[in-house]
DNA sequence: ATGGTTGCTTAGCAA
């Protein structure tokens, strides 16, 4: 079983990378971020074609996730599922082949200190409560999606131009930690503990060729499911040349 | 250094 997840930063602008992408890698699910368009404009006819189902959580200009599979996705559940009025749609579970497969857009956060930076902090602690209902019903839980944070400095090729970002400072990797300490393993790091393997570029100051990347976009697993992980990379290719997106897919394997 | 690039929406915001 192939699982993967990619920030596509807008389908729209990306469908026809996508397609290919899919007909190449063959992944059994995909995790999609950033999808910039509502459920209405979501491409299904050309994801159905490319031999796919897809649960949707869509918003228009902004943010938007979706979960693409073989299998039809049950038991489909949008946002944080809380008593916080959060326009953003920013997550979205769905159960494919018995496990539970969560789609993540962490906010962003901007600048540190700002109102988006707190936003960044709340939604991370809201996540973890969910998660923790989640985790109670004794869940197999795939978590995955561009968390917007990078969690140690080896996961950053610069890290002392990025160490007081909102992907880097203390304060976002103690959150993101927290999440983590609930019942997860990052399954990206188990099959490369030394680090240097980045999944996102600033398309600004040519990041990309200057490979001044980060590792935000992850894959975390229960322990159960862990264990079944037998290998993990991000598709570096996807990257390169006109129209991609700032993000790379990040893949992971698991025997049956 | 408040820059640079991309996408959505149409000059300004978010990333």
């Amino acid at each position: 079983m192939k699982i993967a997840t990619w920030n596509v930063n807008s389908i729209r602008a990306r469908l026809e990378r996508l397609l290919q992408w899919l007909e190449k890698e063959c992944p059994d699910v995909l995790c999609l971020q950033e999808l910039k368009v509502t459920d209405d404009d979501f491409p299904f006819d050309a994801i159905q074609k490319a031999g796919y189902r897809a649960a949707v959580h869509g918003q228009k200009t902004y943010n938007g996730v979706a979960i693409l599979s073989r299998e039809e996705p049950e038991r489909i559940e949008r946002g944080l599922m809380d008593d916080v009025d959060d326009p953003q749609a920013r997550l979205l579970a769905a159960d494919v082949g018995g496990i539970r497969i969560v789609s993540a857009y962490f906010p962003n956060g901007a600048e540190v200190g700002s109102d988006k930076f707190v936003y960044k902090l709340e939604w991370m602690e809201r996540l973890g409560k969910y998660l923790d209902r989640l985790l109670g019903s004794g869940n197999s839980v795939f978590l995955c999606g561009d968390f917007n944070v990078a969690p140690d400095d080896k996961d950053v090729a610069h890290p002392e131009q990025w160490q007081d970002t909102v992907l880097c400072v203390p304060e976002v990797r103690q959150a993101l930690e927290r999440i983590r300490e609930r019942g997860f393993e990052d399954v990206f790091r188990k099959h490369h503990p030394q680090g240097g393997i980045y999944s996102w570029w600033d398309y600004r100051q040519l990041g990309f060729p200057k490979n001044n990347g980060l590792r935000i976009d992850h894959l975390f697993a229960t322990p159960e499911l862990a264990v079944r992980c037998v290998s993990a990379r991000v598709d570096r290719d996807e990257r390169k040349g006109k129209g991609a997106s700032d993000h790379a897919p990040v893949i992971a394997e698991f025997k049956d």
